[in-house]
DNA sequence: TCGAGTATTTGAGACGATTCAAAAGAATCT
DNA sequence: AGATTCTTTTGAATCGTCTCAAATACTCGA
């Protein structure tokens, strides 16, 4: 009910507005006896510093607007864990918002965004062309794009899904595969394309004959994965594939339970290997190989890029980070047993 | 960089900034050929309303934060979509904010949020005694208390732990179960201790001789559960509990992943029976039986409240909503193979 | 005690949008 | 035409805080 704002303080503490103010942000150069007096004011009013007012002033906010694709994916969790530990140390706020996919509710979180003047918004785009995105940073709101293609136009933090793929695809030529699917999504996501293009070359250039299939799912979900799952273990064993590589672990998990439940074993009738080592990977039943993706430092490192083009917009230049992704052999992917 | 206000928009329209604010809030008073010419400018010079500098005035704005006791767990993530989703119907937006169980951390994101004057908190409190909190409603941010005890003083939803203990212990009983373990975390979680208590009094109510172990951890994490399963795994088979109740999905996960590297088998060796129901938990190899809480309906209805006395701050009476929890039995509770 | 120099405190504008009483303009009726 | 009513538009005041030039209060040496 009862909001007290600054002039009260003022009034009660027998100063000026500008000296509580001063006490408020540059406590130093008041002198210690008003200092104290002002603070005693402050604690009898129960005063909190309206900070709209105060940004309405000083221009933007120290909130961070983080807009993830998925947030029951444990991966953009990680991420938002990393953005928000290096945002903590300086004293910044990290919001998450959820686009769940849909371009439309993005644009919603993105709008709201900007009308509250953030101080910079780091997201997962649905799209991968977004016009919008970059009239957003011209008019003065900085993106960072994570988990992303970089576009030249603004910093980006990313993972080479290309090799990502590669590795995951040679891991399992080696482990003696010769009939691989791919497990994946729209291919009109970015990640997806990539990690199938590094699967792809990986078993092209494997010597003896490799073959890779591939099935597409409308979302990378753990029930997606189950419905693939449900058909791969309906194939007879001569046409069913020795090993899947799933786009992300969600859609591995899915497939891992619906092994499970048809009584095949994972890996000896079917290893699996996943992406992006969510801890649920290693606490599966059947430990998930998985490609590692340095999931804290994507938003460590994406944060840190737009913190230093606040600080310093004019020295600004864009950057493009990319990460190398990780090989984690578990049981999924284990030597199959003679 | 540029940043339209609302008196360029006029300037180029020419007309005053009183249309201009008129044709964003309340167009239909505003001559049609007006409104056409000033959305055209807002057009042309990409103007944004500064939320910032509108909810100075009007006092609050339409976001509500949502503090969470864990992110990582996939039921605080279904809360969260739960009120997003009503949200979104009220042109509200939705923050989520974790305080990892961290009370430090919680007081930092409240007294931003308070700072921010948000429309309301929504939160899951880390300690059960919370003067704090009745300050801040005091001070004027309605407050709904998310999965926790009502105290009387502020809105509350939760679920009945207590009835959710006991409904998994009698089913346990019924199963034929007589030696049982709860595993749980820190007592001082209200929740933990109403599910122990529930389950107590399943285990005291049952006609032969039933006895309950407990076992704590210092937190409800996966890898938690998968220490204590290693420790049950390391029993003689005749010490060993038949049957696990434990206080959260996560760590039922992992008390199924270590009974799998021992080669125990679910629940032939070791029925397991959840709390929450989250979506892994039927994703899981062994399907898992749990407690299932209406997560998504416990966010909307602590949003319904929340918007409920933001409208009618006179009106309004704080309720205290309790709902009912349900089992849910899957294969890691079937009955023993003979 | 005076004056220069330093340390504090003051208070009048911003900041950008909303409100609302009052002015201006249209339309209708005698 | 003039009076009356209804519709639009105007613009000054307001929200709470910050900034900064100016005013005031100290300190210290001569």
């Amino acid at each position: 009910m009862a909001t007290r704002n600054i002039k009260e303080v003022a009034q009660l503490a027998r100063v000026s507005v500008g000296t509580v103010s001063n006490v408020l942000n540059r406590p130093e150069i008041v002198s210690p006896a008003t200092r104290e007096r002002v603070f005693e004011a402050i604690k009898k009013l129960g005063f909190v510093r309206n900070e709209v007012a105060r940004h309405l002033r000083v221009g933007r906010s120290r909130t961070v607007g983080l807009v993830v694709l998925d947030v029951s994916n444990p991966f953009f969790v990680d991420v938002a864990q990393g953005a928000e530990a290096v945002a903590d140390g300086h004293d910044t706020m990290v919001v998450l918002c959820n686009s769940a996919g849909d371009p439309g509710r993005e644009r919603r979180h993105l709008d709201q965004l900007e009308q509250q003047r953030v101080m910079g918004i780091l997201i997962t785009p649905v799209e991968m062309e977004s016009p919008y995105l970059e009239e957003l940073a011209a008019r003065g709101t900085p993106v960072v794009l994570v988990d992303s293609p970089a576009t030249g136009l603004q910093c980006s933090v990313a993972v080479d899904d290309r090799l990502g793929g590669q590795i995951a695809g040679a891991h399992l030529i080696e482990r003696g595969h010769r009939r691989i699917i791919f497990v994946g999504g729209p291919p009109s996501i970015k990640q997806v394309a990539d990690r199938h293009a590094g699967v792809t070359s990986a078993v092209a250039a494997a010597d003896g004959a490799a073959e890779l299939l591939t099935r597409s799912a409308p979302a990378l979900t753990v029930a997606e994965g189950r419905a693939i799952g449900e058909h791969l273990a309906g194939l007879p064993a001569e046409e069913r594939p020795t090993a899947a590589f799933c786009a992300n672990d969600m859609m591995a998990l899915g497939l891992l339970q619906a092994m499970a439940t048809h009584g095949l074993r994972v890996p000896d009738d079917l290893a699996i290997i996943g992406y992006d080592d969510i801890d649920f990977a290693a606490a599966a039943a059947v430990p998930l190989s998985s490609i590692r993706q340095p999931r804290e430092l994507l938003g460590r490192t994406a944060i840190d890029l737009l913190l230093e083009e606040v600080a310093e917009p004019e020295e600004h230049r864009h950057r493009q980070v990319i990460f190398q992704p990780d090989l984690v052999v578990r049981e999924s992917s284990a030597l199959r047993r003679a």
